[in-house]
DNA sequence: TGTACATCAGTGAACGCGCGTTCACTGATGTAC
DNA sequence: TGTACATCAGTGAACGCGCGTTCACTGATGTAC
C-alpha cells in the first residue's frame, strides 16, 4: 500500500509526537517562553540534539501544539453552537459538552488559554488566527438558523466572536474547577449556563 | 511631619519601584515564568543580589506587580459599570474609557492578560482574587439600580463576572490593536460597542 | 533475491554563557545620649 | 549641636549548574540495479 509509511517515517512521527506529548505535560505548570528543549529530551529520553530533526525552536513546538490542541477543539465548538439556542435543555447540554471536553483534554485546553495572550509571537499569532477561523465558522453556523434573518454580517460576526469567547471562558473556569469539590464544579456549570442563556435572550431581542 | 518617610526608606522605595518598572517593560515581549532576576537588576542598574533586598524571588515581584495593574484598573471597571445600561451613548463612553485606560496603562493590561492563565500559580491566585474582588463590587453595583429589582444574588454575580470577563476581552482586542491602523481600532471598538449593548439586551429581558 | 551505495534520525562530546543564590563587606543613614 | 554605635540597602566575588547550539559520528533503513 502506497500511503503506509516507511519504518523509519513511522519513527520518526512517533518520537515527534512523544516531544509533544513531553512538553504539553511539561506545559502544566510552566509558559511555552520558559520551556527549555533540554527538558523536553530529557523527558521523552533522547539526546539533546534530536530536537532539531523535528523542530527548530521551542516556539516552532509551540506552533504545532496549537495545531494539534485546536483540531481537537474544533469539533466540540461546531457542536456547542449548532446546540446553542434559548432552549434551556439545549444550552445545558452544550455546557455539558466543554465540561466533557475539558476533562478528556485539560492539558490541551489549559496550554490555549495560557499561550493565548502568552509570551510567544508566533503562538499568539497561530491561536488567535485559528480563533478567527472558529469565529467565522460559528458565524457561518449562525446564518444558516431562521433566527439570523435580517442580521447584518458585522452582526453576526460580533456574535460569533462573543459564543467563542464565552466558550474559552467556560472551558478555562472549568479548568480551575477540575481539582476542586463537585459542589465548585456544580456551581461553575450553573454560572456558565446562565451566562449562555443571557447571551442567548440578547439575540433574541436584538432586533427589536 | 511624621508620616514623612527617612532618606533611606524613600530611596529603598525608589529603587523598588524600578525593579517593578523594568520588569513591566520585560515582561512586554514574555511571560513572568521565563523573567530573570538577573535581567530586571541589570536593567535598573543594580547588583542581582540587591533584588532580595525587595522580593523572594521574581514570583513575589509579579504578585506585587498584580496589586499596582489593577489597582490603576479598578476605577476604571467601576466607572464602566455605572455607565454600563442599554443607552446607546453611555455603552460607547464605556468602550472608550476602556480604550482610554488600555492607551495609558498598555504594559499592565499586557500583564494582566498575560498572567491571568500564565505559569506562575501565586500569580494566577492573586489575579483570580483581584478580579473576584472586583466581580463583587459590581454587583453591589448593578444591585443598586432599579433593574436590578427582581434579581437573585446568583444571578446578579453570574451578570457581574460577565462584564469583568467582558471588560477585559475588550482590553486586550484594543491593545493587540494598538499598533494597527486607526480603522482597525475602530473596527475592534465597534464589535466590543455591540457586543456590550447585546448583554445589555439580555439583562433587559432577563426576567420575561 | 542479493549487493553496493545513499539517506538520515538519533548520538555524544564540547563550547561558551547567563542563571540563582551564598557570603562577608561597605558606607551612608538613623538613633541614643 | 556633637559623638559613638546600630542599622541596613546595595556591593562584588564566587559557586555550581543547566542552557542552546555546533559538529562529526553511527548504524539502521531505503533504493537502484
Amino acid at each position: 500500500m502506497s500511503h503506509t509509511l516507511g519504518v523509519r517515517q513511522a519513527q520518526k512521527q512517533k518520537t515527534r509526537q512523544s516531544l509533544l506529548d513531553a512538553a504539553l505535560l511539561l506545559l502544566e505548570e510552566q509558559s511555552l517562553s520558559s520551556l527549555g528543549l533540554r527538558e523536553v529530551t530529557r523527558a521523552v529520553g533522547v539526546a539533546p540534539t534530536a530536537f532539531y530533526r523535528h523542530f527548530r525552536s521551542t516556539a516552532d513546538l509551540g506552533v504545532a501544539l496549537v495545531e494539534e490542541a485546536l483540531g481537537s477543539l474544533h469539533p466540540m465548538i461546531r457542536t456547542t453552537v449548532t446546540t446553542a439556542d434559548t432552549s434551556a435543555e439545549r444550552i445545558t447540554r452544550a455546557v455539558e459538552l466543554i465540561a466533557g471536553h475539558v476533562t478528556a483534554y485539560p492539558a490541551h485546553v489549559r496550554f490555549i488559554a495560557r499561550e493565548r495572550h502568552g509570551g510567544v509571537q508566533p503562538v499568539r499569532e497561530a491561536i488567535r488566527e485559528q480563533l478567527g477561523r472558529f469565529a467565522e465558522e460559528v458565524k457561518a453556523e449562525l446564518a444558516r438558523d431562521a433566527e439570523a434573518e435580517g442580521w447584518s454580517d458585522d452582526d453576526l460576526l460580533m456574535l460569533s466572536h462573543l459564543y467563542v469567547d464565552q466558550m474559552l471562558i467556560t472551558a478555562s473556569l472549568f479548568l480551575e474547577s477540575l481539582e476542586a469539590s463537585p459542589e465548585e464544579r456544580e456551581r461553575v456549570s450553573r454560572m456558565a449556563t446562565r451566562q449562555m442563556r443571557l447571551i442567548s435572550i440578547g439575540r433574541h431581542h436584538w432586533l427589536d
